[in-house]
DNA sequence: TTGCAAACCGACCGTCGGTCTGTTTATGCT
DNA sequence: AGCATAAACAGACCGACGGTCGGTTTGCAA
């Protein structure tokens, strides 16, 4: 049989593709190595000669996610002359830009993750991606405190207050996405936007500033993600 | 080979109490059905007639342990005559008392439970807790909002944002662990120290109330939960 | 005493992650 | 061009694991 021939960075990236596709389809444990070989069209000993465990595979898919939310927050660093609030309200827009312009597959990778089967691969992503992000918004809070706009004791906890605030809302991410088309639709989107603009306000509070300082979302971004069709 | 008959009852909890060691010690994913049959002494199919799974057996371990919890603070909520705050402050006192008074099997679980291979165990007993522990908190945080002693518009969401915290210490409680007996102890339980008054502040901050209100450790806490020994 | 349900046994099964021995392709060197 | 070497890949194989199933033993009540 004719067998194709890529570099292994092209195969690495390859199987990743597949990887992510099933994992976010299938969850991590239910997705088997054959799985894996079958869509990457790659034989067993190919498989294992690019990845040591099936375990690496998991881990090489979270680095890349989260290589996406390091990569937009490092574009607005990169914007000079702004202060630290401003800095973090583009860090949170940009995130947010991101979700509402890749709003479908932002919505399925979530819908699959908040599935209970899917636990292991949702907290290994939201371990990477929280280390990946932390020292950025570690850095902008430093900033933020040294010049006294932020009054937090220390910015490294306050950005690991900030991240961990992440899994307050998923309760009502999960009720919004599973009653999409419902007739509860209506009410979980407006649960869904107090929440996160609760979330906001904890930030605000978390970094001494006035309520509603920080734009966590703007007015509309839950029904932008979640349209009601009707 | 003499059987030996328990009831349905019996047998179950004392799976769970193997089951229990045997998780915290090795990790769910390690600790086989086998293991569990031969720490309780009974065969598969005894151990199938008890439990449809081996993930029935981590979810009662899950239940059981969050049942401590609620059952603390539960005790506090019977408590006439105390303001929200008062209840909230006590019943962080109970859980801190818990651990104090169990420290050596708390520190050996949490050990456990922050090794990188125990994920499954830790977010799955993480995730029962928090939703055992979550009505209780918003029904303390609820009177307080309502005799307004605490600034927040939805007791619930209140109590899910306070819950969610408890991971930004995660870092700085396995880097304590870790350090013990080394020559990084005190400054790894310093740090620690420090991350727990933080969340204490974050606290108060997400109710509104002036910084330090709310006492989530008492000075000398970490020391005494994991002492300097030379 | 006997009938029955619940507790229990252990051989067996399919599947899965991972290994190992070899084969095919690309690449660099002479 | 010819050739050696290493990287990419194939696929048979393995041990272990979670789970099933038909049968056996025990307690208990009628």
């Amino acid at each position: 049989m004719a067998r194709s021939y890529l570099s292994a960075d092209e195969r690495r990236e390859q199987i990743l593709d597949c990887a992510q596709n099933l994992f976010f389809t299938k969850g991590f444990e239910a997705t088997t190595v054959q799985d894996l070989m079958l869509a990457a069209g790659v034989s067993k000993g190919g498989f294992y000669h690019h990845f040591a465990a099936k375990e690496d595979v998991l881990e090489a898919v979270s680095q890349r996610l989260a290589g996406v939310s390091t990569q937009l927050i490092k574009e607005v660093m990169d914007v000079p002359g702004l202060t630290a609030f401003e800095r973090l309200n583009q860090s949170l827009r940009a995130l947010r830009r991101f979700k509402a312009e890749h709003a479908e597959g932002i919505l399925a990778a979530f819908a699959a993750l908040l599935r209970p089967e899917n636990m292991t691969l949702y907290h290994r992503i939201n371990r990477v991606n929280i280390e990946a992000v932390l020292p950025l918004f570690a850095e902008i809070i430093a900033a933020g405190r040294d010049d006294g706009s932020f009054d937090v004791p220390d910015a490294h906890l306050a950005a690991q207050a900030i991240l961990a605030l992440g899994s307050m809302t998923h309760d009502a991410v999960a009720r919004a996405i599973t009653s999409k088309g419902t007739g509860d639709a209506r009410a979980a989107n407006a649960a869904l936007s107090a929440a996160l603009d609760w979330q906001g306000v904890v930030i605000d509070r978390v970094l001494g500033l006035p309520d509603g300082s920080i734009q966590f979302v703007e007015p509309g971004f839950v029904d932008a993600l979640l349209p009601a069709e009707d």
